[in-house]
DNA sequence: ACCATATGTTGTCAACGTCTACTTCACGAT
DNA sequence: ATCGTGAAGTAGACGTTGACAACATATGGT
């Protein structure tokens, strides 16, 4: 009654994947290897490149699945439609920071094309996905009469990039420990309000 | 009249950490190592670790550098009193722009402590003092009467997150072109004017 | 003159990514 | 039914790397 183990695993990609997506947590993406995780899933350590070209090809795909579920959590938020604006705004960040702060590395990997001269296409556009889920949000709230006028496409880039400036100081270890959510808190009321003296 | 190469190098620590910028200007941090910098140095593979403990720790010194050369930057700038308050601002955000976009993978490295657990503490120093430059600024800036008042400490971070963020956010190719220096215009004056209608 | 120490060298090891050749297996065409 | 073809997994090898240990050489203080 011995169940021998099967040659083919069947799911060898999808466990890859999860695999590799908890050592990132725990070890960094530079302590993840290849071969480990293999060992982690009983197979033979070429296994893996049957299903990811090379070690970066497993990165990017992690990259990928993150987007992917930041892109959606967005879209659940930006379309509760009976919200107003300013809080699904609110809702936004902080589901954002959230997501930062439980997947530190994995949220540098999605933004790491650092150096690399080549970096892959689809984790960029994959990105570029998710920015543009707040887009329609900025519009909208124009078209509320709650945001002044403007391209919203730039304001969007522009509060997007203060909030996920503000995700990777935290996770880099630069806020002095502050939360990102206060942080962020006040970036919202310094851009709704201008910080400029009189006007 | 040969000159026979002398046993001890003399300037291997300087040398190698002018190397490793170069190779992670060139090919990136994860393709810096530490044989490849002894080969190119002319000098025995283990060399290196009589410098530095291990990888990481040169990779630390490459940071730690860059955060030294950009406080120095920014504190030429702030002391510039005979300028106004925001265009020294301006100054700053051209300047980290600038440092950001020559420097990708430095700058990438600087603030990667991402999931490693024990991110070096000198390096988060480093880092901190060269966001600290900033605060004085908007103190400034507040006693001549153009910043609303408010924590400093506070403003100044926003602002940094902000422009940090524009600046990662275009080194990893999401804001589709548009130059970064473009992208932290908007941002000044959205965040001088805010983005709240009537009010 | 001497020696402690910093700096460099040589040799070794285990781990890793990647490559090639081979094996197993599912499945559709015949 | 069976055949063969390609996807999925195995086994082994190669070259590179970071790290370590043992040894060699230079340097500077006493």
């Amino acid at each position: 009654m011995t169940t021998t183990a099967p040659y083919h695993h069947g799911n060898l990609r999808a466990e890859l994947l999860a695999a590799a997506e908890r050592a990132l947590r725990d070890r960094g993406a530079d302590a993840l290897s290849l071969r480990a995780l293999a060992r982690e899933l009983a197979v033979s350590h070429a296994a893996p490149a049957k299903h990811f070209a090379d070690r970066q090809a497993l990165l990017d795909a992690l990259a990928i699945e993150g987007f992917a579920r930041l892109t959606h959590a967005f879209q659940v938020i930006v379309e509760r439609a009976d919200e107003p604006v300013r809080e699904r705004i609110r809702a936004l960040v902080a589901g954002y920071l959230a997501f930062a702060q439980e997947n530190p590395a994995l949220l540098a990997l999605m933004f790491a094309h650092k150096g690399e001269p080549d970096a892959s296409v689809e984790v960029i556009a994959a990105g570029r996905q998710a920015m543009a889920m707040t887009v329609g949000l900025v519009a909208e709230g124009q078209a509320a009469g709650e945001i002044a006028a403007g391209d919203p496409h730039r304001i969007a880039t522009v509060a997007f990039a203060t909030v996920h400036g503000i995700a990777t100081l935290g996770a880099g270890g630069l806020l002095e420990g502050e939360p990102t959510a206060v942080i962020a808190e006040h970036a919202l009321v310094l851009l709704w309000d201008g910080i400029a003296v009189g006007r």
